[in-house]
DNA sequence: CAAATATAATGAACAGCGTTAACTAATCTA
DNA sequence: TAGATTAGTTAACGCTGTTCATTATATTTG
């Protein structure tokens, strides 16, 4: 019965609506401004129409979350093309701390809000696609490395996690203001790519 | 004339109550939980009152911050005694690790959230004594150690900069429960650890 | 075809939030 | 003692996420 296909199909195109509508906002307003209200307005359906479609309110973020990803995997595609692996870090370096800069309430979502990983949890045995995906990556970047031994061997979760931490600690204190108070203002982003520049070039003379 | 005077210690006394409750909300509730309706069920007095003595919730969370830092310094006390400078970098790294983990809801307020930063800036030049010297001591420590050729030198700033980040990168991954898509949750504690060590190594070898 | 059922959508409400304007009560000054 | 200053309150505004009971609209069954 094609029926209740043409049912589900017409939930689908709803739930995109409402996804769409949610980005449209989260774009234009920032995070802070995106509410089921304001949402269900710009749709024209009222605010408890969007929970028959969503468990709540994190599921939604979860969504814009996920759009966040998927950003920022378009500004990796190029890494492909790099051979040497430890040039490949570099530019997903590079990029990580353009894509932050660039999209700071992306980033804040991704990375920062508890919120998105509500949905994660509650998730059939916490579901994270394009996060997940993200990490392997690098890890994968970093063995590479080792093989190719143009960095010392070590225990690749040990300084994949290191790695991710200068570049998440100097996006995040960047867009939470915080870097200001280290440097002047108008040197910060100069500083950010000095920074995980020096770091992987230590990372290759160690 | 003392009057005044005792009007003023009256009005820092009853600031001080404000802050205390906000205080005993934050560790006993979590930040999400202080607002300031609650707050002014706490200490008897209706919610306006509070912003008879500051501004808004804003300044409140401000000095619930200064407070952390307050925390964070006691971390810090022992280091003094340590001669090294290297030596100083491996424990301070490990005191912030332990801080963060040990008082996420502080470390929040202190080096994620928005609020505090926005009173800072709406002071006098953005007055952030605690913040400001705590990173002080990070670059005192990084010169100190070029100073003894301990590692090789290079701009004060940059490395600090790598150094907090990565640092701040695994706590804050940490609290908002993202390090454990990286490593089986029961290690995440150990590897925050061995990165942090792993990194200064790493600087101490290049 | 009509009655029963399932689905979609809504209005009203709950309980909370930060903040402000207008007002009362208490205290200090002239 | 009258007037001015200060402390504190009540009531309200305009938000927030979320739920319950109700209506309207399809779809399925007798």
């Amino acid at each position: 019965m094609g029926i209740i296909e043409r049912k589900e199909k017409q939930r689908e195109e709803i739930k995109k609506m409402i996804l769409e509508a949610s980005m449209q906002l989260f774009v234009k307003e920032g995070f802070e401004n995106v509410s089921i209200r304001k949402i269900a307005d710009l749709i024209e359906y009222s605010p408890t129409t969007l929970y028959i479609y969503f468990k709540d309110k994190n599921e939604i973020l979860f969504h814009l979350c996920e759009m966040g990803f998927e950003r920022m995997i378009a500004y990796n595609l190029s890494l492909i093309q790099i051979e040497n692996p430890i040039d490949r870090l570099y530019v997903l370096g590079e990029n990580y701390i353009n894509f932050g800069l660039e999209n700071p309430e992306y980033y804040d979502l991704m990375f920062i809000q508890n919120a998105p990983m509500k949905t994660v949890r509650e998730q059939n045995v916490g579901h994270w696609p394009n996060g997940d995906m993200a990490l392997e990556t690098l890890k994968h970047i970093i063995q590479e490395c080792m093989d190719k031994t143009l960095i010392p061997k070590g225990d690749v979760a040990t300084i994949s996690m290191a790695v991710w931490a200068v570049a998440h600690g100097l996006v995040s204190l960047a867009i939470r203001q915080r870097l200001e108070r280290l440097v002047e203002p108008d040197k910060v982003v100069q500083t950010m790519h000095d920074s995980i520049r020096w770091m992987i070039n230590t990372l290759k003379k160690a």
